[in-house]
RNA sequence: GGGCCCAUAGCUCAGUCGGCUAGAGCGCACGGCUGAUAACCGUGAGGUCGGUGGUUCGAGUCCACCUGGGCCCA
């Protein structure tokens, strides 16, 4: 018997140092210093030049702590985009932003400090602790980012601290401000009157706290229909005594019923019937003492009536209707001062009612606290009680626990207060409307998108842009201090924007107004000199700030422009950004600043909840990196429907990590089977095997859909073709098929070199498609791939966009043949697993089949040849029955033959114990 | 409480204008191979399409309500 001989060194098998373990987490470092040191985004920008621009403008996160899953997902969305689009051939720059300033930072900051410290330093200071703190996340950031594969000018991002910036922020408001947008206002805030300041809902803590609980008869001076009965008032609840000065109106709810309830003295007190029991109970009224009168009339019809104010001799107040009215407390009738609280302040504005506020910055009352002048709010709540009492319009009096505000500084209670705000009027230059119409002609993704829009621009109140805060850019007016005149002219804001220009917005608090405002500036009112204004010491809302980006950064870079024809953020962004961006380039352009906006949603958990530090569900984008590696995170946002809320799990973290390892294990093989050839040994189309020339229509396919699903902005739908057609078109089929001929044929056949031709394309147009996503591995690939097919291009991302071609008609009529041959094929696979399990067969080389198959069916299959059957179904042989059958069927035959020691397929064997070809290929070596 | 949105297999996603027994890949179970080997191939089991009601000859798809969830407001 011969000896067995090994003829695994005569065989062509797979070669490659590509690895099988991607090892992401050690190895994307090092992708990050090549395209440092090649300078991949200025040889991107470069290689664009002249392509037409796409211009993706980054929305700036935050400068305040590290990177989360929000923030990746956000960002690779962005980068696979722009990297797409550069491949394509577009001019892409990426700029990405900061946003510095704001009161978040100055919290953290003054936290830091300690309150000593912090009363010792001075806003100057303060302002560049501020600037420490948010350029030190800045840089914690931008490496996280960069970590993350994105692509950009992360040398010079844009910070809206940079003077530049700072100094757009005065040009937008400029035009809008002598176009007569902005105006000064009132609008109540939270008012600490310890701290004299104003505070942000962040510096609020909420605590429980005694307040008095206090009901007040409003007498009615207009006609009531219970005037019959008895003198009629309205009856009140209020928990805040010191506010009644301020009282301007009573809301009453629109659709509850209000009863007049005559007590024993003769009085009618009108309230909702849904409380009379429980007022009854507070105020300590027996069944017998009050009587419910008949008449019942809803709350619309009592609006209008006016009533004496209640502490102001001869005044009166109205009585209206409101949505924020509830009927589970008090008396359904709603003491409302629009200076002391938002809904009064909203529904207020609504009625256009007046908005005394008496209250000064140190919580006492001036003049218009009336018998109270003089006096702090809350040592005026028990005197405004007993004053009450005396005049006989408390009808009770106990005290509540519930939870109020405190200041988190001093932790005293804060009380709303009405102070001076500078506003951008939506409807007294026509912002809205204009707005509206901008909106129109935006494209938004999804397409609900611009309903949410429309819905909110709609809908908003004037927009209140002032901050009391130190950490921002400045309201860039001046006051008279002779006559309290707003002076801010084209002169002031040019003189205002060329100080910020060189020497930042920290100018306006260090200098003075004389030293760089014309020296013929003059208050407009009473003519007063530069040396008598007072710079503003309000600052702008940070959401303005970002918002004029598009002045800042898009018109004043040299390779943006504005519009731009892409934003990118999360849904939140609707009230945010997208708007701020929105109003302030309608209100100075009057045109939108994007053509199109493209929102994502939410990360959420496995079950859809939102990730917070107490569910414990929180993943962050940092240990993800760490574990698996950034292409993980780049995958799965490229797998996630960002349409809707993007749910992250180990599990789901999990899954797409085994896709990952498809994918590159699909590079691998390929890679693998091509390291010995050059595109000199290519093979045309027409010298091809047909199945080589089908894969060839299936990759062109891949491509077009592809390339479909990223214009289409639809990025899953990138994942789930390319993954599935990695699975389907090539692992299981066409390279599972292919191997006979890569390994057991000779090394140089035109049958080898047809497959290879095929595999390189099929790799070097692959790679292409994933590398906007797999932006690491991508460029590994294209590393390992054989120099010469890589066309000169140093890097994956310079190496343009595929776009194979087939010849038309030729692909069709292949397309219609193989959807038949394949279904045979599954009807192959299922006959031999059978007869595997039968224990008729191993592997499947060792089979022969014999296949029935109806008319239309056999025509296709004897349109190939049994050796081309064969090879597809990865049989030794293959046979057709002759006559027709009703559906196709498949026998499985043990083969005939004996097991070539080569190629392991089942034939006839020579002399040299080898079947024929394999005979051929090793005596040729 | 209001505006916008979401819910199809354990996971990620398809499902056109309402029309065969609701699909794919992964995972899982079982099997094969040992020349892609921490890889590869195959077979199989998984779904009351969140729930209820309605329109219709027919509903995953249209309508109403409910439940759960998200963002933004109040």
């Amino acid at each position: 018997m011969a000896e067995k001989v090994d003829y695994k060194h005569t065989m062509n098998l797979p070669v490659t140092e590509f690895p099988m373990r991607a090892n992401l987490a050690a190895r994307e470092p090092e992708w990050l210093r090549f395209w440092d040191e090649i300078d991949v985004y200025g040889k991107s920008l470069e290689a664009t030049r002249d392509g037409e621009p796409f211009t993706l403008h980054d929305g700036p996160p935050y400068a305040n702590g590290h990177i989360h899953m929000g923030t990746a997902y956000n960002k690779v969305l962005k980068d696979l985009i722009v990297k797409y689009k550069s491949m394509r051939g577009f001019y892409s720059p990426y700029v990405p932003g900061w946003d510095c300033h704001g009161q978040p930072i100055e919290h953290q900051v003054e936290k830091n400090l300690g309150p000593e410290k912090m009363a010792a330093i001075g806003q100057a200071k303060l302002r560049e602790l501020c600037r420490d703190y948010a350029l030190k996340f800045v840089d914690v950031q931008r490496e996280e980012f960069k970590r993350l594969g994105v692509r950009g000018d992360w040398d010079d991002p844009y910070l809206t601290l940079a003077h530049e910036y700072e100094a757009g922020n005065v040009e937008i408001f400029k035009k809008m401000y002598l176009d007569g947008a902005i105006y000064k206002g009132a609008k109540p805030i939270h008012w600490c009157i310890r701290c004299h300041t104003a505070l942000a809902e962040a510096e609020i803590e909420y605590g429980d706290e005694t307040s008095n609980s206090i009901y007040v008869a409003f007498a009615f001076t207009d006609a009531t229909p219970w005037d019959a009965e008895g003198p009629t008032s309205m009856l009140i609840w209020t928990t805040t005594p010191w506010t009644l000065p301020a009282n301007v109106a009573v809301t009453l709810a629109d659709d509850a019923d209000y009863v007049g309830v005559k007590l024993a003295d003769g009085r009618v007190l009108v309230m909702a019937e849904a409380l009379v029991e429980s007022v009854a109970a507070v105020a300590g009224w027996a069944e017998a003492d009050y009587t419910v009168l008949g008449a019942r009339v809803k709350g619309s019809a009592l609006a209008g009536l006016r009533y004496a104010q209640p502490i102001h001799d001869g005044v009166t107040g109205v009585i209206i209707t409101g949505e924020h009215v509830e009927l589970s407390t008090g008396t359904g009738a709603v003491h409302t001062a629009p200076g002391h609280g938002a809904e009064d302040y909203l529904v207020g504005q609504r009625f256009d009612l007046p908005m005394p506020m008496p209250v000064t910055d140190d919580g006492t009352f001036d003049a218009g606290g009336g018998p109270f002048a003089g006096i702090g709010v809350h040592d005026a709540n028990p005197r405004i009680i007993e004053w009450l009492a005396e005049r006989g319009t408390l009808v009770a009096a106990t005290k509540i626990s519930h939870s109020y505000p405190h200041c988190w500084r001093c932790k005293r209670p804060v009380i709303f207060r009405a102070t001076e705000q500078w506003f951008v009027s939506m409807d007294g230059t026509g912002l809205r409307d204009n707005a509206m119409r901008a909106i129109g002609q935006v494209e938004w993704i999804p397409g609900w998108s611009v309903n949410r829009m429309s819905a909110m621009v709609a809908d908003r109140p004037d927009w209140c842009i002032s901050r009391q805060r130190a950490w921002g850019v400045p309201i860039p007016v001046f006051t008279c201090t002779k006559c309290g005149e707003t002076i801010a002219t084209e002169t002031t804001f040019d003189a205002v924007i060329a100080l910020f220009k060189t020497e930042g917005a920290d100018a306006w608090f260090t200098r003075r107004p004389a030293e760089y405002l014309p020296s013929d500036t003059t208050c407009g009112r009473c003519g007063a000199g530069a040396h008598d204004l007072k710079p503003e010491d309000d600052i702008v809302d940070v959401w303005w700030e970002s918002g004029v980006s598009h002045t800042s950064v898009l018109d004043a870079r040299e390779n943006l422009h504005r519009p731009a024809e892409l934003y990118l953020e999360g849904s939140d962004q609707h009230r945010g950004w997208f708007q701020s961006a929105l109003l302030t380039s309608v209100g100075a352009y009057d045109a939108a600043p994007f053509e199109r906006v493209l929102t994502h949603g939410f990360i959420v958990d496995g079950d859809g909840r939102k990730m917070s530090k107490s569910l414990g569900n929180v993943i962050s984008p940092l240990d993800v990196i760490k574990t698996s590696g950034a292409d993980i995170i780049r995958l799965w946002v490229a797998a996630s429907d960002y349409s809707q809320d993007v749910s992250v799990s180990d599990e789901i973290l999990d899954r797409t990590s085994e896709a990952y390892r498809r994918i590159r294990n699909t590079f691998r093989f390929l890679l693998s089977n091509l390291s010995d050839f050059d595109p000199a040994d290519e093979v045309a189309w027409e010298d091809m095997p047909e199945l080589d020339r089908f894969a060839l229509v299936e990759l062109a396919d891949l491509a077009e859909r592809v390339t479909k699903s990223y214009d289409d902005w639809k990025f899953h739908q990138v994942f789930h073709a390319v993954h599935g057609y990695c699975v389907t078109e090539l692992s299981s089929f066409y390279l599972d098929v292919l191997k006979d001929r890569l390994y057991a044929d000779a090394a140089a056949s035109r049958e080898r070199r047809s497959a290879q031709t095929v595999l390189a394309r099929v790799l070097t147009t692959l790679v292409r498609l994933v590398a906007p996503v797999l932006t690491f591995t991508a460029e590994e690939v294209w590393q390992f791939t054989p120099k010469a097919l890589r066309d000169g291009h140093v890097s994956v991302q310079l190496a343009g966009w595929p776009a194979p071609a087939v010849p038309v008609d030729e692909a069709a009529a292949l397309r219609d043949a193989y959807a038949v041959v394949l279904e045979v094929r599954d009807a192959a696979t299922r006959a031999l697993e059978e007869a595997r399990n039968a224990g008729t067969i191993g592997k499947s080389q060792e089979a022969r089949l014999v296949i029935a198959a109806p008319g239309d069916v056999r025509t296709v299959l004897e349109g190939r040849t049994s050796g081309a059957l064969a090879e597809m179904f990865i049989v030794s042989s293959v046979e057709l029955a002759a006559v027709d059958a009703d559906a196709v069927s498949v026998r499985v035959e043990a083969a005939a033959g004996e097991k070539c020691p080569r190629c392991w397929n089942l034939r006839d064997l020579g002399d040299d114990g080898l079947c024929a070809r394999c005979s051929g290929v090793v005596a040729a070596l």
